[in-house]
Formats: structure tokens, sequence, C-alpha cells
DNA sequence: GATGAATGAGACTTCATTCAT
DNA sequence: AATGAATGAAGTCTCATTCAT
């Protein structure tokens, strides 16, 4: 099925991720966004509220589809430092392809529209949510594994530093490639393990 | 000296440095900066060219007492591990303690204004910046004394982490006491020690 | 014949005067004109060219059963003086009974849609017009009866109060119940009678 | 004073009373009151909150000269008759000679902005209201003079007739000169005397 | 005949910037 | 130097109307 045919809202959507991660949500004009989703400037009035609800909805669909990405990439069957690098790895290289997603989300959590959800469940600290597979795993499997530290700092040597490297690998500071990404879990591991 | 005898530029960096962490950028009209300065608004356009150069001018500001803190509590006679300790720790307790700082720092460099800058010195990859206390930290002393690693990654270890934490701290989510900060600052360290 | 079953203009018709006496001209999408309808926008356009068409058949409809009413209720057999108190008791009962009728009719009058019609028949002036019961009244059986005033005078006389009664009426202030009718009408013939 | 000298928000509130008595509310766009107005559209949002707080800003200019002219004209020195005879007198001619107030009032009123005031003092049931001379009268120097009915009654029967000839004498209908005043307003009277 | 998605003109409002005082 | 009233471009959103299905 060509984009010519996709849902009218989802086009909207896909368009809009784009001018957002581009230029930022206050830079993106409903009308811009109309032009760049081919449709008039009332048509997206017809699928979303206003323009907050299309920057949650923008959000809904980044998340959703990097949630399912991550639990995918989950394998039970590896031991709990194997399965942890394969996390950080898999998380690292999704958004380091998808660099229009990952500035959304940062721009998203720093925004007043993401103040509510403060993190998303990948990136975040919301320690009760076992969905969240780094949750799952830092409440299971490595059991014993670790030094005994809060799960906020498990979360905080996890993210943090991979955050860091996307926005590098952004600026062009840095060339996020597989061996970085390996080394760079591998340390995350470091900081954490017992 | 109090206040009300600085320089109306000091007045009107701090205000809007004030204005700008709580509101944002875009929830930040002009008219409201003066409001807030003591000053009209035309006053503001005496000492900046417009809006933009005054977001540039109080990032100045934030950054330049930001390098002074750091470079101050560099101590050259403790060792490597504990320099790092030392500079961690003080990094982060400047910018919990500080969070408007750290709250216009994050957006400043989230935004079309601070783009151009990529990241403030203190963190970033600036890595011809021996000026940086961690760059010189990580180019000297510690030689040896580290997983033989890029120094972006050393970096992103370093700040990441941090980051992160500041983060959920403003979010409430987390509370960032001395114990914290200290744990996070030797796990940085596991993770990129030899 | 159920209303499901009625001719769709009626529907409209309908639905139409409901939402518009209860939100106003300015406050009435043609959008909720049709979900009030249960039919879809296009069909509102296929039975009246546009929304001012709708509005003045609105008008028409009201007006009709109003005169219709009101004739109905005129009884040549009475005295002079018994059948003015009649019709005004009558056309003051049956507004009172419609608020949407009467709501609307004001709108309709103090809007730019109602400024050619200038007053509805039994509301006006058109002094020429003998099929108004009213102006049919005062032109022939009450001649002698009463002093010698012009037309709109009597008029005046005969629905000021009861429009000023019936806004009262609709705003809470006053309970217009069929003693104050009764007292409305002797008084309205007291200020004409000779 | 010439009219270029005056306060810029009174220029703003001549040029709206003169734009919504001849257009309506909901036919005056903010840039056409500013073209009136002489100034720029952002200048009207300098004086007035939005375009609601201008229409009850209008409303309250115009309420305050009405009241003012109408109990400058009551004289306490004329009998109960007389009095009436003259206040009714006042405002009528008040009103025939400031259209624009008094299709504004009407609009108003019968508007949601207007909803809240119900009534203006001048045209409205109050009856606590002892500062409208009308009130003051019918609970003061007439009592005995007038049948006993509700006050509602008595302004229903003094309001409802001026309006209504104001109305058809704003539609061309009638010609509201000072004798069809005179006699109105003893038609009034007549319709409340004992 | 009926439908309702699509359109885009136009309304309201904000706010960066200017300039006469 | 300081002031703040004035400006008007630009943004968000509504809604009467059209037209392909």
């Amino acid at each position: 099925m060509s984009i010519a045919h996709k849902n009218k809202s989802d086009v909207i959507l896909y368009a809009a991720l784009k001018q957002f991660s581009e230029n930022g949500f206050h830079s993106s004009p409903v009308s811009q966004l109309a032009t760049r989703s081919g449709v008039a400037v009332g048509s997206i009035y017809r699928y979303f509220d206003d323009k907050e609800a299309l920057i949650h909805a923008v959000f809904s669909m980044v998340d959703d589809t990097l949630q399912k990405t991550i639990t995918e990439s989950a394998d039970p069957t590896l031991s709990g430092r194997d399965e942890f690098i394969q996390l950080v790895t898999s998380l690292t290289e999704y958004l380091n392809k998808h660099p229009q997603e990952f500035k959304f989300l940062e721009q998203y959590y720093s925004s007043p529209y993401g103040s509510d959800k403060k993190h998303a469940k990948f990136l975040s600290d919301d320690s009760v949510d076992l969905s969240n597979p780094f949750v799952n795993l830092f409440s299971g499997k490595t059991k014993g594994m670790l030094k005994d530290l809060p799960l906020s700092l498990y979360l905080a040597m996890t993210f943090g530093p991979i955050i860091f490297l996307l926005r590098d690998s952004l600026s062009g500071l840095v060339t996020l490639d597989d061996c970085l990404i390996q080394q760079t879990a591998e340390a995350c591991w470091n900081a954490i393990k017992a």
C-alpha cells in the first residue's frame, strides 16, 4: 500500500514527527504541518483536537514503536549480563538509526507537554513497571550479579550514557558505530556489576 | 554591592535566567522579562540586540560560572581516581543546588539556539579543550588507570548518568542526596577504570 | 406520523429551532445542526441553500404557527374588550409555553437576518395588515371604546409589556402564571381604553 | 479637546459602540474595530483583555451614561404622576436620540454577554435596587396612587411599550416625536394608576 | 438523494520589535 | 539612557460550504 493510500491521520503523524524533530514544536506552525502532510490546515483539526493533541499523538506513536522494538529484542535465554548488553545495544541501535524519533523524544520530555509522563517507559525510572524489560531485568535475573544500588542509579548508568552519546552522534561529534555501541554497553555493565 | 546597584544588564540576565528556566523560552515574552527585571521593555533592547542575543548571553553567564566552579574544584594533589570522584561530585552538587541553571542549560542545548554550541564545555566532547578539567584529567594523570576507550565514551560515562539523575531529581522521581551522588561518582569510575 | 417519518426538511427545521434558541445563531455550526437532526451536513444543503436560508425558514415555520394560533383564538362573538383580553392572553400563554419559539423570534428580530422583516406580523406595526387579528380588532369593533391614539401606540401598549414579561420569565425573574397574565391583559386594556 | 487628543481607550470604545450597533458583535471583527478606531489591532488588546472585555466595557460606558441621564431627570418636587411622566419621557427621548446606544443595549441583553446582568438597571426588574429612579418611585411616592400589582408588572407596563416603540422607530415604522412620547407616557400611567 | 471528509478564508490573539517622548 | 504605547506579522483554531463516493 503506497503512502498515498495510508490513513490520513498517519500521514499527518509522520509529517509532524519530521517537522517537529527538525524544527521543534514552536517553529512548526500548523500551516507548515499541513503543507508537509499534503492536507489543508482544517483537516489536521479533524483528526486531532488541537496542536497539543497532535504532539501527544506523535509521542504515542513513537513510544509504542520504541517499546515494541525493545521488548522484542529481550532474549530470556541469555545470561543476565548478555541480556543487558543485548537490550542496551538494541535500544542504542534503534535510536541511532531513527534520529527523528530520538530528537522528538528528547524535545518532548524536556517540554511542558512531556512533563506529565516524566520519562518514557524505556528511559524512565518508573520503578514498578515490570513491563519495562530493563526494570524487569534489574528486578529479576540479575539479582546477586549487581552492586547493591538503587534502581534509579541502575537506570541512570544505563540510559544516561546512551542518551549522551546519541546526542553527540546527532551533533556529529561522534560516530556511533557497532564497536562504540558494544564498548558502551560493556562499560554500562561494568558500572553496576558486583 | 546590592542588587539595586548592579549593572542593569546583569539584572536583566538574572531575571531572564529565572524566567526562562521556569517558563521556557517561548513562554517568556520580552515584556515579562522586563517586568521581572524591573526595567522597561525598551531597555532590554539597549543591552541586547534581540531576544535571541539575550538567550545566548544568559547561556554565557551560566556556562562561565559553571566552568569556574568546576575548575576551582579540581585538586591536582589528589590521585586520578579521587580527583575524578571529586570533579563529578562537585559538578553534580553544583547543578543539583542550581536547578535554574541546569534547566536553562538543558533547554538551551535542546533548542535551536544551542545547536550551534553543540555541547557546553563541561558537558561536551570538545576533545581538544584541555582547559576542561575532565578532558585534562582523562588525557593526563589517569593514563594507564583507565580502559582503553575513546574520550567521547569516557565523557558519556561521566556526564550521561549525572544528567539523567539530575533530570529525575528535578522531576521529583529521585532524591539526589550526598550518598547517591557518591554512589554515582563511584559507579562512573568503575565503568571506565581498567 | 412519527417524527421518524416526517419530512426530512421538517426534522432539520425543528432541530435548528432547538439549537438556535439554545445556543444562538453563531454558536450553532451547521455540523451541529446536522448532528441534532440526525442527518449529514451535506443533506442540510440539499434542503436549504445556505445557513441563512435555513434561519429564514425556521422563522417562517415559527411565525406561521404563531399566526395560526392567534388567529384561531380570536372569538368574534366576544365584546371588544373581552376579545382583546382573550387575544393577549392567548398570545402570552402560547409564547410562555413555547420559550424556544419566543427566544428564536427575539434573536431573529434583533439580528441582521430579521432586520428585513422588521417585525413579525403579530409583533408588528404593519398597520395595513387586517389579517392580523390585533390590527383587525383595533380597526373595527373597538372603535369608540379606545382613546384616540395612533395604531402603533395601541400595538406598543399591547405587545411591549408582554414581550418584556416574557423576557423576565425566561430569565427567571418573574413567574408568568395565569393570574399575572390576566393582570397584564387588563392593564394593557386600561392603557388604551377611552 | 479634539477627538484626536482623547484617551485612546475612549476612542476605541466609541468606535466599538458604533460598529457593534451597526453590525452586531459577530459581524464586527477586531480588525474592523481597529480600523474604525484608527489604531492597530494589537492596540485594542493593550486596553482590553479580549473582545468580550471590550463588549462589557462598551456596556458599562453606555449604561453609566444612561443611568446618569435618567437619575438627573428625576424631579422629587413633582407629583407621583408627573414624575413618572417625566422619567418615561426623559428615558424615551434619550434613547430615541441615541439609537446606537439603544441598539447596543438591545443586542447586549439578548446575547450571552448580557445574560448575567439580565436587565440593565433602567430596563430591569431588579426590584431591590432603589437607586433605580423607577423602582424608587414605585416603592415610595406613588403608594396609593397605583393599582395593587406586582412591581414586575409596573415595570413591564413602563418599559415594554417604550422599548417596542423605540424598535419601531429604529425600523422607520414610526416617528417617535414629542407628541407620541407624551401619549405613550400617559398611556403607561393609565395602565397602572388606581 | 445522502454522506461526511476536505477545504481554506477569516476570526481571535500574542508578542518581538520600534520609536516618539 | 529610559520608557512603554503602538505596531502588525504570524500563529492557532473554527466553521460554512463543496464534492467525490
